[in-house]
DNA sequence: AAGGCGGGGCC
DNA sequence: GGCCCAGCCTT
């Protein structure tokens, strides 16, 4: 293609795809103002997550934390327990320290340049651009996979969008696009065509502002694009979880145990599980009962016995608890992105004739505690213990 | 460059 | 029930 045409094509898309934003945006909550502290945190939540998920957390903690002041001064258990069910609870963690440093060091207002709202914990180049063009409406590209899929599709671009360097690329386009003044509207824009029109599946091109000059549409590719390697799949993790049930004092409750400073899931509250080591092929374990009902089959009495055995070994062996393991009570799977948990739960009993505490020294990896049914809501849980335990307490 | 880090929606 | 959706961090 000679200039003048990628010129005119450039020109078009600009254009066309401003004006449309502007008549078809969806009346989002974050988008009733400029605070810039309130689109940062959408902009947090909405990293990997829908906007339908994203608006009752969004209202909740603007709710509870309305502006910097407050949230730099909560306690983090509080900010976790709001994050509960988002996922990537780091994102919770890093948004509540960078919004302390902005506190401190601005005087509470975020910055709007680039080095400055960079060096912030958990802002990288996307973030760092949204707030930038949408807060302060500065010409800054925001690339999210949204925009990659929607350039690589009109501009025909061929490049491994799940390439790092990729991105500079895309980058680089997209500030090129950002019509004058106008950054913040077109950048929303670009990600609206993204999620609304220009779709991973099934994009629906008939609708599209600017399918008159989309290149891949034009050469009949829009459905190739964008390029992208797959991601290697979750490696399966067979893990036994203890619903211990509290007797005596404790009658009712459960012990649950708070995970470690870092890593998965950390410092959020679950119910006590080892990891099975790989079955041998032999004593693999569950009827293979057909797939489709493979979701609620009890493992064959060998390898529940092997389960109740190793269960007991390991909790006792790492962290001092002496479970007495009984039936076999449900199963469920919790898939991440890199490891897939396949959880058989066992009711349990806390063995009497050993020790049987659970007030336990700081020195051990996890920190105990009886939780009863009424106090679910003050601790932070990854859904899948929540299911679990929803079901046992009814 | 590659891997760790959650959870939900669509077909 | 298997497919897809992905920014920022650390190593």
């Amino acid at each position: 293609m000679i200039d003048q045409d990628l010129a005119a094509r450039k020109q078009f898309f600009s254009e066309h795809l401003l004006n449309w934003y502007r008549t078809y945006k969806r009346d989002l909550p974050w988008r009733r103002n400029k605070d810039a502290y309130r689109i940062w945190v959408s902009e947090v939540m909405l990293q990997q997550t829908r906007v339908d998920t994203v608006i009752p957390y969004w209202h909740r903690f603007l709710e509870k934390f309305p502006t910097v002041q407050a949230l730099a001064e909560a306690p983090e258990e509080e900010v976790l327990k709001l994050w509960e069910g988002l996922g990537y609870y780091s994102r919770a963690r890093n948004l509540q320290a960078a919004v302390q440093e902005v506190h401190e060091r601005y005087g509470g207002t975020v910055p709007d340049n680039k080095e400055d709202i960079s060096s912030l914990k958990g802002v990288g180049p996307y973030t760092a651009g949204a707030v930038l063009s949408i807060a302060y409406n500065k010409p800054e590209p925001a690339v999210d996979g949204n925009v990659m899929r929607v350039l690589s599709r009109y501009f025909c671009i061929e490049d491994d969008i799940a390439k790092p360097a990729t991105r500079p690329k895309m980058e680089k386009l997209a500030q090129e696009l950002i019509p004058d003044g106008a950054a913040g509207d077109f950048n929303q824009g670009l990600m609206e065509l993204g999620a609304l029109v220009c779709t991973p599946r099934s994009p629906q091109c008939l609708t599209c502002p600017v399918m008159a000059h989309c290149a891949a549409r034009l050469n009949g590719k829009e459905a190739e694009l964008p390029v992208k390697t797959k991601a290697k799949p979750p490696r399966p993790e067979q893990r036994l979880v203890a619903l211990i049930e509290g007797q005596g004092e404790h009658a009712g409750k459960l012990l649950i145990r708070q995970r470690p400073q870092e890593g998965l899931l950390a410092r959020m509250w679950e119910l006590p599980h080892v990891l099975m080591p790989a079955a041998a092929p032999a004593a693999s374990g569950r009827k293979a009962a057909s797939a489709k009902a493979a979701a609620m089959v009890a493992p064959d009495a060998a390898a529940a016995g092997e389960h109740r055995e190793w269960l007991r070994n390991a909790l006792a062996e790492a962290e001092h608890i002496h479970v007495l393991p009984n039936e076999w009570y449900m199963n469920t799977d919790h898939v991440f992105s890199h490891i897939h948990w396949k959880l058989d739960v066992y009711r349990c009993k806390l063995d009497a004739a050993l020790d049987n505490g659970v007030a336990l020294p700081e020195l051990l990896p996890y920190h105990y505690r009886w939780l009863a049914a009424d106090e679910l809501h003050q601790y932070a849980f990854p859904n899948v213990f929540i299911r679990i335990m929803d079901t046992y307490f009814k």
